[in-house]
RNA sequence: GGGCGAGUGGCGGAACUUGGUAUACGCGACGGACUUAAAAUCCGUUGGCUGAAUAAGCCUUGAGGGUUCGAGUCCCUCCUCGCCCACCA
């Protein structure tokens, strides 16, 4: 009997499969299309190992069910190439990045073809090509001519190690997210995208798409989305006005001081002249550089300074003085706030600094409210607190009238509504190398002038040395040929950015490039991307769940404005997988040593195949789990047994064709259970169902053999097909062994027959008081009496009605009796 | 502090959409066949307690209560764990 050998089949069909281009995807308009992506890796220099792989696995999966389906899909696989890891590698060992890149992204390649997927390798790309950022500059450029590029001068987070700006986001508790050292503020002029002006739509357009909700949940706390009142009033003494903002309004009448940020940009001129002049701004600029070096931790150490200035309460307060504090925001809102006793931090400041204070706001309870009254705690239940001022809401409840006390500020022109937002433009700046240049040119005359169409791209220049100037330059500085052009515009001398951008400016399209890979005319045709966008199922670790997610739509909002889309959300669908743990439950990484290669254990003998079973048998693909080393046993002898099964069968001598009912209606049941698990993703029951088919499949040969030689031949075929779509190689090879023309993977989906799922006897329950007491078999045609009477005759029924009368018979059709005593 | 999610055998998990046989499927363990032996493979058994029993009974889905003929599933209270966001007024 022929073995099974994952080692030489699966290469084997790997081959063929590339030889006849099966996975390759086309605009023919026949079927409905199908677009499946899983985020496009960066080639690291250490191999990919099994939790990588499983979110590939689920991808594959997705993609082969729906092309049997009849499905036209679009599986493509690219290279998200630039990024810091390389360029540190290009630093320490002095190869080029292009270099190291290119070995990794072959051994990359190499291991997933080694696993066996599906995707179309005519259509890969590489951010790190010209070809491809020559687009990502064009796109730059849309967003400059549309003024959502702009250079600031601002303070941001530099490392001290890497030597580079890092945004926002790339600050993870006052450390940098890649090395880990503590950060730093620097002064430097910087490149960003207004995504701000999206803000609004970037939050309602999650409506729009079917995400998991824990990831719009995560996005909408990005975004941060909140409705306030932004009070205007004039600075006592001065012809200056301030503005102020707060969300929690309800007690507006209870505000007896402001505070402003000290690192607002306002406050230099606020002070000036004042009395305190220079002492405020001694303490402010103290207390920025604590703060950005400490990060928001302590919660009691609440520090301020008075300003010398007072507002006017546009609500009739009186003078009410501001206040420089620790822990207020100069990024939110409008960076000023009105403060009252009615804000826990508000009310610990006012305390330490003996400022005066009004409550307004009071609990039901008598005895509470007296305590609020005397100031012994700070009361802030703006949902079932009373308001005792001003007149018109006296004794209401606050909460319940939020939207009256908004019209009320409105009307009497003492506020105005305003939405702030905590999300913040976004960084693109790099002062790196092994990034795609910022195509800019800087003019004495004209300023930053566009690099025209014709010359893109700006190719990155081959350097000797990749350190960072640590200037606050990139290392393109360095390089007289690159910087020095003359300008466009005016033709004079000028010079080049030197910046590269973000990484994730490149990831923030490469789902529309994957539609039209190789036009170098334009980013895409608009057919093509009409063709096959927006993206129908996509897969992606939930270390994406803001950043990426978030620009790729910001992106795509753009071009849609710009009209060189028709849509305006680039993922309709997508679900992010669970993780894969090290069996100590650890994260697998190179430097705990605990990773498991999917190479090493196709060294081992398991195969591609029982890899690919176990990463989505092990749990719910969108759960955490920690690989078994055991548990890839399992997958591998299940396969074994479809393996022994079909070729048992085919050694079996040619005998009768007897119409077997019990082999039919296995399989039936096998299809209809399989195809509901994969459409819902229930990868791991649709595993379990195909065990248990196999399992059913052995009993039947034990009892009676091979003699239903038809019936077998279509109960293994079906078997095949159903597992096709998760272990690809050794369901072709059966395929072929059991003589079908053509692939397993491109025949048509079965589909299941409820006539073969019907029996002529069914399994009734039977309890006595909810309890399971006996289990009969019927006639299934037998009617609701039959069946009651049946049921009251089963000795173990008998026993428990013992001599009680039966007050109530619950009858569930097909199903269940429950006699009630 | 805010948000999201989860607690089921020795372990990963199933049943949750629609309240109706809890523990599918797999791992591990135990017993057997094959073998000089081991591995591999095949066949059994495997939630707990009482019991000689593959007789019978009782108990069991984090804890407690409720609704119901019937609750892992619905409702209330509480406990534990995980993840994300947090001086965002």
């Amino acid at each position: 009997m022929k073995r099974y050998n994952p080692k030489e089949i699966e290469p084997r069909w790997q081959k063929v499969w590339h030889e006849s281009g099966i996975y390759k995807a086309s605009e023919h308009k026949t079927k409905p299309k199908k677009y499946v992506l899983e985020y496009f890796p960066y080639p690291s220099g250490a191999a990919m190992h099994v939790g990588h792989v499983r979110n590939y696995t689920i991808g594959d999966t997705i993609s082969r069910f729906n092309r049997m389906r009849g499905f036209n899909v679009l599986h493509p696989m690219g290279w998200d190439g630039f990024g810091l890891p390389a360029e540190n590698y290009a630093i320490k060992t002095g190869t080029s990045p292009q270099k190291a890149l290119e070995e990794n992204t072959k051994r990359f390649k190499q291991q997933l073809i080694q696993m066996g997927f599906d995707y179309d390798w005519e259509r890969e790309i590489n951010s790190t090509d010209p070809a491809y950022y020559k687009w990502t500059q064009w796109f730059f450029l849309m967003l400059f001519k549309r003024g959502l590029a702009y250079q600031k001068e601002s303070s941001q987070w530099w490392c001290p190690v890497d030597k580079t700006v890092l945004a926002n986001e790339q600050v993870e508790n006052g450390v940098c997210w890649r090395c880990g050292s503590t950060v730093e503020k620097k002064m430097l002029k910087q490149w960003f995208f207004k995504i701000t002006e999206y803000a609004d739509r970037l939050e309602k357009d999650l409506d729009d798409v079917d995400w998991s909700p824990s990831i719009k949940t995560m996005q909408r706390n990005w975004i941060g989305h909140s409705k306030g009142m932004t009070f205007t009033a004039p600075v006592a003494g001065t012809d200056m006005q301030i503005q102020t903002f707060s969300a929690h309004f309800e007690a507006f009448t209870a505000d007896t001081f402001v505070v402003i940020a000290p690192d607002h940009p306002f406050l230099t001129e606020l002070v000036r002249g004042a009395a305190e002049e220079k002492k405020v701004l001694k303490f402010a600029k103290e207390m920025t550089k604590k703060r950005d070096l400490q990060g928001y931790t302590d919660e009691e150490d609440v520090e301020g300074i008075f300003t010398g200035r007072y507002i006017d309460d546009p609500v009739g307060n009186g003078k009410l003085p501001i206040w420089v504090a620790s822990y207020a925001l100069s990024h939110y809102g409008t960076g000023i706030v009105k403060c009252s006793v009615h804000d826990e931090r508000d009310f610990r400041f006012a305390k330490k600094y003996n400022i005066q204070l009004k409550p307004v706001l009071f609990p039901a309870d008598k005895e509470e409210a007296e305590k609020v009254r005397n100031l012994e705690y700070c009361y802030s239940d703006m949902k079932n607190g009373i308001l005792m001022e001003p007149e018109v809401f006296k004794g209401q409840i606050a909460g319940s009238l939020r939207e009256e006390i908004i019209k009320y500020l409105e009307d009497n022109q003492l506020a105005t509504t305003h939405v702030s937002y905590k999300i913040r433009d976004w960084l693109i700046s790099r002062q790196r190398y092994w990034g795609a240049p910022i195509p800019i040119i800087h003019c004495p005359k004209d300023g930053a002038v566009p690099v025209p169409d014709g010359q893109l791209p700006v190719v990155l220049p081959e350097m000797e040395s990749y350190e960072p100037s640590g200037d606050g330059r990139s290392p393109l500085a360095r390089s007289s040929e690159f910087v020095n052009t003359t300008c466009p515009k005016c033709g004079g001398q000028a010079e080049r950015e030197t910046d590269t951008m973000d990484g994730f400016a490149c990831s923030s399209w490469y789902f529309l490039r994957f539609a039209d890979p190789h036009n170098d005319e334009k980013a895409f045709s608009d057919e093509k991307a009409k063709f096959w966008l927006p993206v129908d199922d996509y897969i992606g670790g939930a270390e994406h769940a803001v950043m990426h997610l978030l620009y790729a739509r910001f992106w795509t909002k753009v071009m849609h404005d710009e009209g060189i889309i028709n849509f305006h959300e680039p993922f309709s669908k997508l679900r992010n997988h669970g993780m894969i743990l090290a069996p100590d439950g650890q994260k697998m990484s190179k430097s705990k040593n605990n990773t498991i290669e999917p190479g090493v254990l196709i060294t081992q003998g398991y195969g591609a195949d029982s890899i690919r079973l176990m990463e989505l048998f092990i749990a719910p693909w969108n759960q955490a789990a920690n690989w078994s080393v055991e548990g890839i046993g399992g997958t591998h002898r299940f396969l074994m047994r479809v393996w022994t099964l079909t070729q048992e069968f085919l050694e079996a001598p040619e005998a009768g064709s007897a119409d077997d009912a019990a082999i039919l209606r296995s399989a039936h049941k096998a299809i209809k259970k399989v195809s509901e698990d994969l459409q819902n993703m229930q990868f791991n029951t649709a595993i379990a169902a195909l065990m248990e088919y196999t399992n059913e499949l052995y009993k039947i040969k034990a009892d009676q053999g091979f003699a239903a030689k038809i019936d077998w031949r279509f109960a293994l075929t079906t078997l095949l097909q159903l597992l096709a779509p998760f272990a690809p190689h050794i369901s072709e090879e059966l395929w072929k062994d059991l003589g079908k023309e053509g692939s397993v993977h491109i025949s048509a989906w079965p589909e299941h027959d409820e006539k073969y799922l019907i029996t002529d006897k069914i399994q009734i329950v039977v309890q006595v008081n909810g309890k399971l007491r006996a289990n009969i078999e019927v006639p299934a045609n037998a009617t609701e009496a039959a069946i009651v009477d049946a049921a009251k005759a089963d000795p173990k029924v008998t026993q428990h009605l013992d001599k009680n009368e039966i007050r109530k018979t619950i009858y569930v059709p097909q199903k269940l009796i429950n006699f009630v005593t």
